[in-house]
DNA sequence: ATTATTTCAGACAAATTTATCTTAATATAA
DNA sequence: TTATATTAAGATAAATTTGTCTGAAATAAT
């Protein structure tokens, strides 16, 4: 039975890794392979390659076939895109107007019993989803202050 | 691809709605049959049950075999109890250490990119999970200020 | 004791999510 | 234009979550 704890689908844990690795390296002017996103952000491989194809369709990341193709964004293009665009991308819309308790509808008006515990907080997340940046996230992970694998789960 | 919105397993929705549902009743002291339970929450009756056994395991409610049997819970009990240990009893424990890019451990020390902006979020919810009693909301949802179906899915 | 009513337990089934594999399409370079 | 390197697309498979069914166990009333 799944936890609370797993905010997002593997599929936007695997998109959002991939994302802000492939705007880490194009920060510093690299284009970057499947291959090389998948270990680095320690993703399936075929799972991850799947998901960046919705993503180029969404044109939040490019892709180029063949030798020296791969994956990239520009640095005007990782300012804008914010974590929300991704989430909506990978998982579809209706983001946020889903109940704690599976209602169709829950409003102020007719609202189900945790209706207002959550008001606050969804209101939050979602300011937040909606405000942070890929930039943000690729600089803070370029500086080394974050990480996308535990070293221990890196393949050597 | 799973939604965000659905911050409960939808065990734990029909857990949650199923404890409120039967609070409600023994707050006017009626012990409550599955069958009945399943219709004014509106979940899948043979799941609800299942549920509604590991509940009892964990002595969150009370179950009686035979006629006149049925689930209940103590007054006393339902204002000590938090919407925390319904998610414990169905979705386990390790529900609040859990990183939103799916590392195995994630903290101040070895941050995802995006721990930092969860750090808020996370403290807020598991604060108002830790805080909020059944009894508050099986009170609320007695006195019609909320609901656990919207009425064009209630089977007539 | 027997019968009826209910939850309990476990096997089974369906749906969804996660993951892999294989082939096609495309781009580059020589 | 051929060979090579890469992503794209779609079929398939595995795992997990969600859901159903059937019979057993327990309880109450007669």
């Amino acid at each position: 039975m799944r936890q609370i704890e797993n905010m997002f689908s593997k599929s936007c844990e695997y998109g959002l890794k991939a994302v802000i690795y492939i705007a880490s390296q194009s920060l510093e002017g690299k284009r970057i392979k499947i291959d090389d996103i998948a270990e680095k952000a320690g993703s399936p491989r075929a799972f991850t390659a799947k998901i960046l194809g919705t993503l180029t369709k969404f044109n939040i990341i490019n892709s180029l076939k063949g030798p020296y193709g791969g994956f990239d964004i520009e640095i005007k293009r990782m300012k804008e895109i914010k974590i929300s665009e991704i989430v909506f991308a990978i998982d579809g819309d209706s983001i946020y107007n889903g109940c704690a308790l599976g209602l169709t509808e829950c409003n102020a008006q007719e609202p189900c019993p945790m209706h207002e515990n959550f008001v606050q907080i969804r209101e939050e997340l979602k300011k937040m989803l909606e405000t942070t940046t890929i930039f943000e996230l690729a600089t803070k992970f370029n500086s080394g202050e974050s990480i996308l694998v535990r070293k221990d789960r890196i393949a050597s």
